[in-house]
RNA sequence: CGGGGUGUAGCGUAGCCCGGUCAUCGCGCCUGCUUUGGGAGCAGGAGGUCGCAGGUUCGAAUCCUGCCACCCCGACCA
């Protein structure tokens, strides 16, 4: 506490840095490009795992856990998937440490202890998951397997940035087996429409839904879905992702189901994640010069008392008060918080609270106790109203509704401003530059043109989306024939 | 791993070019009194091997050498 933020026309990345920090979400912590999550941050996690976790179980899936190391015969057997990953893998060489004679009281890797084979530490878990899902399946009866796992993972990194792109993250996977294509394509759409539900109902981010060109495919995959958010500063932020893996994976585990015709059939895969990177987009999304803004949906507090007062009596006169509101909201199922410390002034708690997002903030002093009133103050929009204490249930529900479709709403004004349709590679280029944003262009369908223009202007194709409409155009950097428009853009 | 930069109190920093009361300031922390409707004021106080190791010098935070760590830009990326 106690600064104020930078301008984010300044400098976006310190401004964003600020937040994380000063908004008690997190920090970096002794080991290179991993994070703590703090307390408050955390209880935002807690509070997405829990609706994504109903999400996933209203769609038939079940958690289970798999092992944090996977040993690299394993890791290496889908080459495409092993070959995308090698270049970040953690490994485990030995299993044992011991003292160093030449220096007392310090440890030395025990050079006997040295691991037979290698264990990965999972950058992912398809190799682990799917060498235990050939020994659950035999037959038709076995699929589908719908399994999602809540679990850490790590990928060494060269650049990391809190919540973002840590070392270690959190995250969940999700990895389905089923009897054919058909079913399994379903999965992978089905998963990525739930990822644009939680993203733009609970977190209030507009996101684009597409496919992934084959360049930025998840390794392995045939197919990749994705949601894409724009952040304020008009950077794209891939959200969420879901694969359909084809059978690449039960051919390198050999998964094999006998049919009920009788055949032998490989499975069809999918896997589906989302990390505590969507807490870097909901920060990047929402948040102000005051700090972070959060959705009520979201909001570990909804709603925070602040009492102001003279000497001890005032204020237990107040706190009864309070608690009997604060009661009320909560018979309401609305998460509130009385912060009744006594050594802070409430203008502290004003800027504190307002720094961690809380959407609704009540203040209620001497006046407000005569009067029988209370005075409420938006997060999103810093405006105040004054409201009668028996008023106060039904304005605080009505009001947490309408600030979490206001959230939505600006922040889908901000993304439709920021898709620009591109029709020349010279406007491309300077929307890329000044503007920012989506650019909407054609595109000839080759890698070689997607990689020209990366390497020219540092935008790539951030997806295909699902709803774009045909129509014939040329492509904007080659000129060749193209039947529909992709989305490009600077991505963190 | 290529290119650039930085290391001074818990955090952020001044000083370094030009060696000599130089260890500076802000935030935070502790004590006391006064305060409490937008980050309190005053007074007092605690806290530092100036990244590490050598070297030059009467004298090094400052100059030289070597290490180490971190940051930024690139390649990679949920």
């Amino acid at each position: 506490m106690g600064t104020k933020l930078t301008s984010r026309e300044k400098d976006y990345s310190k401004w964003y840095n600020e937040i994380v920090v000063h908004a008690d979400l997190a920090e970096n912590s002794a080991v290179r490009g991993c994070m703590v999550i703090k307390p408050y941050g955390y209880a935002i996690w807690e509070k997405m795992q829990a609706e994504l976790d109903k999400m996933f179980k209203a769609t038939g899936h079940e958690n289970a856990y798999f092992p944090l190391f996977v040993p690299k015969s394993l890791f290496e057997a889908e080459e495409k998937n092993a070959e995308g990953f090698a270049k970040e893998c953690a490994v485990v060489t030995h299993y044992r440490l011991k003292n160093d004679e030449d220096k007392p009281g310090k440890l030395k890797v025990d050079p006997n202890a040295k691991l037979e084979e290698e264990l990965v530490v999972r950058p992912t878990s398809e190799a682990v998951i799917w060498n235990t899902y050939k020994s659950w399946i035999q037959s038709y009866r076995d699929l589908p397997i719908l399994i999602n796992q809540w679990a850490n993972v790590v990928r060494w990194e060269m650049r990391t940035r809190l919540f973002l792109r840590t070392a270690e993250f959190l995250w969940q996977e999700g990895h389905t087996a089923h009897a054919t294509e058909a079913e399994a394509l379903e999965e992978t759409k089905l998963m990525n429409q739930v990822y644009a539900d939680f993203v733009q109902n609970y977190m209030a981010i507009p996101v684009i839904q597409g496919t992934k060109t084959a360049s930025e495919r998840f390794a392995g995959a045939q197919e990749t879905y994705c949601i894409e958010a724009l952040m304020q500063d008009g950077k794209a932020l891939q959200a969420g992702t879901s694969h359909f893996l084809g059978q690449n994976f039960a051919k390198a585990f050999d998964v094999k189901y006998a049919t009920a015709e009788g055949g032998l059939e490989y499975v069809w895969a999918t896997s589906w994640g989302v990390s505590t990177r969507l807490i870097g987009a909901l920060i990047m999304t929402h948040s102000d010069d005051n700090g972070l803004v959060l959705p009520p949906n979201l909001a570990p507090i909804q709603v925070v008392f602040v009492p102001i007062y003279k000497g001890a009596e005032q204020q237990a006169e107040i706190a009864a008060c309070v608690e009997q509101m604060k009661a009320q909201l909560e018979e309401k199922g609305i998460r509130v918080k009385f912060d009744n410390r006594d050594k802070f002034k409430p203008g502290f708690k004003f800027n504190e609270y307002e720094l961690k997002g809380v959407p609704l903030r009540v203040a209620i002093g001497p006046k407000d106790l005569e009067k029988g009133t209370v005075e409420v103050a938006r997060r999103d929009t810093l405006t105040k109203t004054v409201v009668a204490q028996d008023a106060l249930v039904e304005f605080i529900t009505d009001q947490l509704e309408t600030i979490q479709g206001d959230l939505f709403q600006k922040a889908l004004a901000f993304r439709k401003n920021h898709i620009t349709e591109v029709d020349d590679f010279e406007s491309f280029k300077s929307v890329i530059e000044g503007k920012g944003g989506f650019v909407s262009a054609h595109w000839d369908g080759t890698a070689e043109t997607e990689e020209a223009i990366k390497n020219e202007t540092k935008a790539t194709i951030r997806c295909i989306p699902l709803e774009a409409k045909k129509e014939a155009g040329h492509c904007v950097y080659s000129g060749k024939p193209s039947t529909q428009r992709v989305l490009f853009a600077k991505a963190y």
